[in-house]
DNA sequence: TGTTTTTATTAAAAAATATTATTTACTTTA
DNA sequence: TAAAGTAAATAATATTTTTTAATAAAAACA
C-alpha cells in the first residue's frame, strides 16, 4: 500500500513552489479535465475531448500521450464509426490506481477496494459496529490494516481513501457531529484517518454517498434533480442537484428524519418529539410489528410471539411479500408516513426522481406504492409530471460507488 | 429603445457561423469572464483579473482594451495601494447598456430600468394587477410601451428584459403554470414577451428573484446557502445555493406555501387542505384580524369594526408596532407557524441565513422573534450554530435587483 | 483491388500567450 | 526635495498553441 502522498496526483498536492506558472496551471487543469471527462463523461476519443475541452487536436493528443506515459490512462481499443478509420479509445487505467472505501455503519463495516473503472476488486464485510467511543477508530484501523495486509495484493497501489458514515458530517472539515467521540480533542475524524494512512482521505455521510452513487451509476444517472431516501435504521435523505451533492452550510443538509410530523409523538433519540424517524425507520417498523404481535395481531410471524427478539427485518419483509396482511399493513403505514414527509421535500426540491434505498427498499412495491400514494395526495399536480419514484437497483453498492465517485471527483475536480 | 437583437452581446447570439474557431471561443469566454468578474466579483484591476482568470497580464490588458473599445467597460479611476504606482480600475459602463425590469404581481406592476451598475435609473409603479386572463399581456404591453415611450430617454439602449412574476414558472421554457392564460396555445409567456420586444427576455418567479437579489446585493451577499422567505399574499421561498438559484426539475423548487401543516385546516386555493399558505400569508392574517374583531376582540383596530373592509395590512402592522396586543398576537402566531414550516426547510437545506422579505417583513422583530422561537424549538441544535435570521434591508428592491442580476448573469454566463 | 471516407500523425507557419526586462508612476524616507 | 523603494504598465522576447496542410493508416463500399 502506497504511503507516499506526492507523485500521484498531477502535482496538485506538491507544495506551492514559489507560485506555479500560468502555463503549468493551465496544463494541469487540462490534464485533470481530460481525466474527468474520460472518467465521468465517457468522452474517450481525441476528437471528443478536443470538442469538450475547447482545445485543438494536436494539443489534446500531446496531453493524452503524457497521461498514457504516466499510466493514468491507456488505449482501450477503437470506437466504431460507420466509415473511415476508427478513432482510438482511451480509458482510465484500471490497474494503476486504487481507492480504499470504508462503509461504516451501526450494523457492520464493509471494506472495499475499487479501481478507476468502478470495479470492486476486493470487498469484505466485518461485523465491526459503529460506536460512539474513542477506541472505535483504533479497532477500525487494526481491522482494516489486517485485512489489507492479508487480502490485498501488495501491488495494489492505493492512492486515496473514502469513508461513508452515518450522522452529521462536515465533508470539508471531516468532523462527525453525531458520533462526536470519533473526533479527537482538536483533530477531526477525517484528519485522523488521513494522518493514519498518510493518504488523501474523504469522509462523507452515508445517505449523501448513496445519492451520489445513484446519480453516477444508478437509476438517477444523468438526471439533474435527485432525491435518494435511505430507509434504514434512520431516515436519511441524499440530494444531488446538477451533479453536486447538496451539503448545506455545515454539511447537514437532508436531515429529513428529524422534522416533526407528530407533535404528540414519542421521544426521538435526538431529543425532539415526534420526528419522522420515530415513525418510519426500520427500527420503528420492528417495534410496531412486535407491539402488534404482543397485542395478539394475527400474522405468520405469530409463531415468534414468545421470542420476539428473534424477529428481524428480513423476516418481516419476507412475510409481507408472501402476503401476510399484518406485515403488509405495517409496511404500508410506514410508506404513507414517509411519503407524506417526502412530499414536503418534493415541494422544496422539485426532483425528477426519488430513489428508495436502504434495508426497507427490499420490500419493493410494498413500500413504493404507499409512498407514491402519499405523494399523489399531498403534492401539487405540477410537481408530479416529471417525477418518478424508483427502487434502487444498486442497493448497498450505491454507497460504495458513491464514495468512490466522490473521492475520484475530489481528486480530479478542477477548482 | 433598441430593437435589433444582434450586435449587443459578444456575438453569443450570432448564428453559428460554420463552427467558431477554438481561439474565438476562448477569447469570447475570457471576455465574458472579465465582465462577469467585474460585475459580480468586484475584480477591477488588471492584476486581479489576471489572477482570477489564470491569464497573463498582457493578455488580460488586450482583452480589457477591447472591452473598453466596445464600451462595455471603462476606466473608473485608480485603486489605492500602499506603495508604488496605482493600478487602474475598470468598471462596467453604466451609460451603455440598460435592462428593463418588470415586477408584476397581484397588487401592482412596477416598471424599472437599470444600468449595469445596478442603479435604478427609472422606476414607476402602475396599478395594473396580475390577472389570469389572456388580455392581461396586451394591457401590460400597452402600459409598458407608453411609459417607455414617454418617460425613458430615447438614448437609453435597452439590451434585455427581465420579468418577475408569482406562480410556478419554468425559467428555461418561460411557461407560467399558475397563471396559465398568460401563455398562449403553443407559445410560453417568456417567448411572447421576447417576441413582442424582440429582445432577450427572462421570466423568473418573484421569490426566486428576491432571493437572488439578497444574495448579490443584500444581507446574504457572499453566503453560500441562503433561504429568502417572501411573506406576502402567499408564502414563497427562494433558495440560493453556491450562487445558483435552485430551480428544481421544472422550475418549481421552493414551494413552501403548499406543504400541509394542518390536516384539518381550511381549503387552499391550490385545491389541497391545510397548506401553510392558508395559515401564514398576509391574506390569512387579515382574515384572522377581521374574524377576531367581529368576535369582539379588544384592539385599537376595533374602531373599524363596522367597516372591516377598510382594514389593510399596513394598519395592522402599525397597530402592532404601537403595542396593540391583539395585532401582536396574530402576527406572533403567524410567525410561529411560519417558523415551524421553515424549520423543515432548515433541516433540508442547512442554510447560513434566512432573510425575511415581503409585506409582513415590515413587522420587523414582531415577526422575526416568533420565527426564531419556532426554529429553536423544532430544529436540531447543530443547525442553528451557523444560522442567522434577518429582515431584508433591500425590501421591495431586492426583487428588482435580483431580476436584473439574473438577466445580466444569463447574458454573461459562460456555459 | 481501388476509391471514398474518416481518423491519426507529423511538420511548419501563424497566431496567441507567457515571460522577462524596461519604463513609468507613485510612496516613503532621509 | 531628492533618492530609494515599490508596484503597475508597457515593450520586447520567448514560448506555447493553434491552424493549416500534407501524408499515412484504417475501414467501408463498389
Amino acid at each position: 500500500m502506497s504511503t507516499s502522498k506526492t507523485e500521484y496526483i498531477l502535482e496538485i498536492d506538491v507544495e506551492v513552489n514559489s507560485r506555479e506558472s500560468v502555463v503549468d496551471i493551465k496544463k494541469n487543469k487540462q490534464k485533470k479535465g481530460i481525466l474527468y471527462d474520460i472518467y465521468f463523461n465517457n468522452k474517450n476519443t481525441i476528437a471528443e475531448l478536443s470538442q469538450s475541452l475547447n482545445s485543438s487536436i494536436p494539443s489534446i493528443t500531446a496531453l493524452v500521450d503524457e497521461l498514457v506515459e504516466e499510466k493514468w490512462i491507456s488505449e482501450t481499443g477503437f470506437a466504431i464509426s460507420r466509415q473511415g478509420r476508427r478513432p482510438a479509445k482511451y480509458g482510465v487505467n484500471p490497474n494503476k490506481n486504487y481507492v480504499l472505501v470504508l462503509d461504516i455503519n451501526t450494523h457492520d463495516t464493509r471494506i472495499a477496494v475499487l479501481n478507476l473503472k468502478n470495479e470492486i476488486v476486493f470487498s469484505q464485510v466485518s461485523d465491526l459496529q459503529l460506536k460512539n467511543n474513542p477506541s472505535f477508530l483504533e479497532t477500525l484501523f487494526q481491522l482494516v490494516d489486517n485485512i489489507i495486509e492479508q487480502k490485498v495484493s501488495k501491488s495494489t497501489d492505493i492512492i486515496a481513501l473514502g469513508v461513508s458514515i452515518p450522522g452529521l458530517v462536515n465533508k470539508k472539515t471531516g468532523i462527525n457531529y453525531t458520533y462526536k467521540s470519533l473526533n479527537s480533542q482538536d483533530v477531526s475524524l477525517g484528519k485522523l484517518i488521513e494522518n493514519h494512512y498518510n493518504l488523501p482521505s474523504f469522509v462523507i455521510n452515508d445517505s449523501k454517498a448513496t445519492a451520489f452513487g445513484e446519480y453516477h451509476f444508478g437509476l438517477a444517472k444523468g438526471k439533474s434533480h435527485i432525491l435518494s431516501v435511505n430507509v434504514d435504521w434512520g431516515i436519511g435523505l441524499g440530494i444531488v442537484i446538477n451533479g453536486e451533492i447538496l451539503d448545506g452550510a455545515s454539511g447537514f443538509a437532508g436531515e429529513l428524519g428529524h422534522i416533526q410530523v407528530n407533535p404528540d409523538g414519542v421521544l426521538c433519540n435526538c431529543g425532539k418529539v415526534g420526528c419522522l424517524d420515530t415513525i418510519t425507520s426500520a427500527s420503528s417498523l420492528l417495534k410496531n410489528i412486535k407491539d402488534g404481535l404482543r397485542n395478539g395481531h394475527i400474522s405468520k410471524l405469530g409463531e415468534y410471539k414468545d421470542s420476539l427478539e428473534n424477529i428481524n427485518l428480513e423476516m418481516v419483509i419476507d412475510a409481507a411479500q408472501k402476503g401476510d396482511g399484518f406485515a403488509i399493513d405495517i409496511i404500508h403505514n410506514i410508506g404513507l408516513e414517509l411519503g407524506k414527509g417526502l412530499s414536503i421535500a418534493v415541494h422544496l426540491f422539485n426532483p425528477q426522481i426519488i430513489i428508495i434505498d436502504g434495508v426497507l427498499s427490499k420490500a419493493q412495491r410494498l413500500i413504493v406504492n404507499p409512498i407514491e400514494h402519499a405523494i399523489n395526495k399531498y403534492c401539487l399536480t405540477d410537481f408530479k409530471e416529471d417525477l418518478s419514484i424508483e427502487i434502487s437497483q444498486l442497493s448497498e453498492d450505491a454507497k460504495i460507488f458513491g464514495v468512490h465517485a466522490y473521492v475520484v471527483e475530489s481528486i480530479l475536480k478542477t477548482a
